[in-house]
Parts: C-alpha cells; sequence; structure tokens
DNA sequence: TAATAATATATATTTAACCATATATATGTC
DNA sequence: GACATATATATGGTTAAATATATATTATTA
C-alpha cells in the first residue's frame, strides 16, 4: 500500500546515504536488481533490501520480478517536482568520488542479469 | 567556518521538517529574522536559532545583523543544483496546507522589522 | 539444493527537542 | 555617562525519539 509523497517525505527518503546512492546509480541505469546495488554498493543484501521496501512503500520506486531477480526502477509515475529534484541532486553528485566509484563498481561486475530480456 | 556543501548534506539539511519549512519561507521572503520565523511557525526561539546555526555552518544560509535583529537569507552563493534543488521543492511544496499557513502567519504579523532599511 | 530477495528482532547511532542560561543590543532613568 | 532593564538571538547540556545497522531466519524461484 503506498502513501502521498509529500516533498517532506521525499528529502528525508533522499537524505540517507545508501538509499540516496541507489537512486542515482537507478537514475542512470534505468533498472537494477538487488544484487548489482549490493555489489556497486559493497554492502549487504539485507540493508539493500530494507532500503528498497522503504521506497516501494513510499511510491518512489517500482519493483518487476523476473525469475529469482527482483529489478527496482524509479517509479516512472513521479510528479514532475521529484522528477526535477532527483535530476538536480544527480547533477551536484555527478562529479562526486563516490559516485563514480559506485558507476565503476556497478559497471565492472561480472554476472549482472541480462536486462535485455522480457524488457 | 563553513564546510563543503555536498547534495548528501544539502538533503539532510531540508529533511528536517522544521528547517524545510523555513528555507521555504525563506525562497519567497528573501530575508527574514529569527522572530519572524518562530512567529509563523508558532514555535520558540532558541528551535529556530539552533537550526540557522546549522544551516549557517553549512554554507545554506547567510546572515546580516541590523541591530536586535538577525536577518537570515538563503546564501546567494549556492551553486546551481542546489538552487535547482530548492526550486524544485518549493513547486511540490507550494500548495501543502502548511506552507499556505506558514505563509499566511507570516504576512499577519504584526510589528515586523523594516526590511527596507539598510537593505 | 543453490541463489536471490524479504523480513524479524535486537542493538546502535543519529538527531531533534526542551530547558536553562549566556550574549548582544537597545532603551529608559538618574 | 553609568546603570538597570527589556528585547532579540545563541548555545550548553540532557533526554527522548527516530532511524539505520547487523544477524538470523524465512520465502521464492531455478
Amino acid at each position: 500500500m503506498t502513501v502521498e509523497l509529500t516533498p517532506q517525505k521525499f528529502l528525508k527518503l533522499l537524505s540517507d546515504s545508501t538509499r540516496l546512492r541507489c537512486l542515482m546509480l537507478l537514475l542512470q541505469q534505468d533498472e537494477l536488481c538487488v544484487c548489482e546495488l549490493t555489489y556497486a554498493l559493497d554492502t549487504i543484501q539485507p540493508k539493500i533490501s530494507r532500503h528498497f521496501a522503504t521506497l516501494r512503500q513510499n511510491g518512489v520506486v517500482s519493483d518487476r520480478r523476473s525469475g529469482q531477480w527482483i529489478h527496482y526502477r524509479i517509479n516512472p509515475d513521479l510528479p514532475d517536482w521529484s522528477r526535477e529534484l532527483l535530476q538536480a541532486t544527480l547533477s551536484g553528485i555527478k562529479d562526486q568520488k563516490q559516485f563514480k566509484t559506485d558507476l565503476k563498481k556497478l559497471r565492472g561486475m561480472s554476472g549482472r542479469p541480462d536486462k535485455r530480456v522480457c524488457n
């Protein structure tokens, strides 16, 4: 069950470092599964899953199952102001060391689930 | 002493309800003093002062003393991405009940310090 | 049975709130 | 001008609440 996404709530969701890193990757990569995010952020799976449960419940991301994988993407129905907010954040973050590292790590991951299937 | 304002830090600062309400008012009102914000948000003065100490230390706002009053404004030197982020937030928040109430309360305040002096 | 993801529970951390008090400026009185 | 007092703002210190983390366990699919 999703609830109304206010700017206050949205900002609170973005203010956590783990969620922010995930969302910034999603903004660039269209769609990612839990194992990819776990790998890119170099952390443990339950941590990612828990944060995405929160993001899902608040309508920030949508999910799609494909076999064993759950693919998350930024909810395409987000209102304009929140898309703009995400874009502004990305433009501030794209030169930050951690973001570049996360992206590099993701791209260097081997055995990534093929996202061209059923897309 | 101010430090570098990363998107992560900026989002964390915006994610607190009191700070967010203040900044949204500042975005519309150019300049406000502690007593005006205390009145508009219907809260206690130390709470406002404390939050603005944080905002000041992180370079989000700048201050100017005029007699007994300290006038705060959004730091005019904020980078583009953070200005865009603030504007996106405002466009999401401007129809919210609480924001409209805060603004109405501020405008109905009597004895506001005259901002046309020394401006 | 192996791989992926979700959740439950307990713990730790962060952060905001409140109260009291300190500082700075302005004003009034002698 | 010196002194008391009022107003505006800042800060120290403690407590409470919110929130993230880690570990263990469960669910789902291949």
